[in-house]
DNA sequence: CGCCTTTGACCCGCGC
DNA sequence: GCGCGGGTCAAAGGCG
């Protein structure tokens, strides 16, 4: 996100009392004020006096009243922003998906047995800290699909990622939370291949499969099968510490880790996990959820990791050679 | 104690 | 029908 949009020179008053630009009179004031409480206390003040420093007290508190103002209309204008670009890559997302479709149908109608129910127009990348991750482009070679008669919903996507030829883990770490059910070595490759099930929410369909590339056994390639019936586990932690908050409160810039250190009582209603499925989401009235947009929104832009994944994901399409096809 | 990994057994689809 | 190979199950063990 551009940085220069937000101007973050607010010039935030928070110490009371020095309007004047004499770098003296903050000084001055608080000798002055000090002086009228001691006359107070002597017995001294006089009605005129106190009038005074109330107006004053009053005056401060309509400066930082509007200043207020103005942050929640930044704040404001900075959900719309995010909001208008989300949907704006949703767009280009579906646009691509329905030319990739088109072109799936046009090429697999000929086809004795196509490649399962593979929908390689969802391939994603990743980019998450520590890893070096790349999109794919999938041959039909390439995990052929023997089972073509479930799966035909499948959402299947592709992962590529860097790793070192020697480390045998067959872990990619993509925020969500997996259990491993089965490790198999295959004919056409010989680094196992380990399957796993989204452990985050007990319904979730999501499978995945990892090995190392046959090619290049410093690649290592994540197969994702099936759509996450769940939020992203640290998009829920927002999602969760907002819900323990009254709307009138004024959010904290908390990051994840500390959500979930902390122990939310929801308002509403919440799975066994605190989860907030997207039936429940989609339930509740409108301007709570236009409240749940807002500090999704706020949140993701306010972590340094979704402003750069967001980058390399935005540069990676745009360095990639078929991008301005298929678009 | 609960969660996760490991690993052998089993299931199922496909080709011959 | 049989064998092969990929995918899944589930018991056992490890770990925090």
């Amino acid at each position: 996100m551009d940085s220069e949009w937000v101007n973050t020179s607010l010039g935030l008053n928070v110490i009371p009392f020095h309007p004047a630009s004499d770098d003296q009179a903050p000084v001055k004031k608080q000798q002055e004020l000090e002086g009228d409480y001691a006359k107070v206390f002597e017995g001294h003040a006089s009605v005129k006096q106190e009038a005074a420093a109330s107006h004053v007290l009053t005056e401060e508190l309509n400066r930082i009243s509007l200043e207020n103002k103005k942050l929640t209309e930044m704040l404001t204008a900075l959900c719309e922003n995010y909001t208008n670009l989300q949907s704006h890559v949703k767009e280009l997302m579906t646009t691509k998906q329905q030319s990739s479709d088109q072109n799936d149908l046009a090429t697999n109608f000929n086809k004795k047995r196509k490649p399962d129910s593979e929908d390689y127009s969802n391939m994603i990348g990743l980019t998450s800290p520590g890893t070096n991750t790349e999109t794919s482009s999938i041959s039909d070679e390439e995990y052929p699909c023997k089972r073509p008669k479930e799966n035909m919903n499948l959402k299947i996507s592709r992962v590529h990622v860097r790793t070192e030829a020697s480390d045998t883990r067959l872990i990619v770490k993509d925020g969500y939370q997996w259990r491993k059910y089965g490790q198999k070595v295959t004919r056409d490759n010989p680094s196992p291949r380990a399957y796993y099930k989204c452990s985050f929410a007990p319904s979730c369909p999501v499978k995945k499969k990892v090995q190392k590339s046959a090619e290049n056994p410093c690649l290592l390639v994540a197969t994702y099968e099936g759509e996450h019936n769940h939020m992203h586990p640290e998009t829920r932690a927002e999602v969760t510490l907002i819900g323990s908050i009254s709307p009138n409160q004024q959010l904290s810039p908390l990051s994840p880790s500390m959500a979930k250190r902390t122990s939310p009582v929801p308002t509403f209603s919440c799975d066994k996990n605190n989860n907030l499925s997207p039936r429940e989401i989609e339930g509740a009235p409108p301007a709570f959820q236009q409240f749940l947009v807002q500090q999704m929104a706020s949140s993701l832009t306010k972590d340094p990791n979704f402003a750069s994944a967001l980058a390399a994901a935005i540069s990676g399409r745009f360095s990639d050679h078929s991008w301005m096809g298929n678009w």
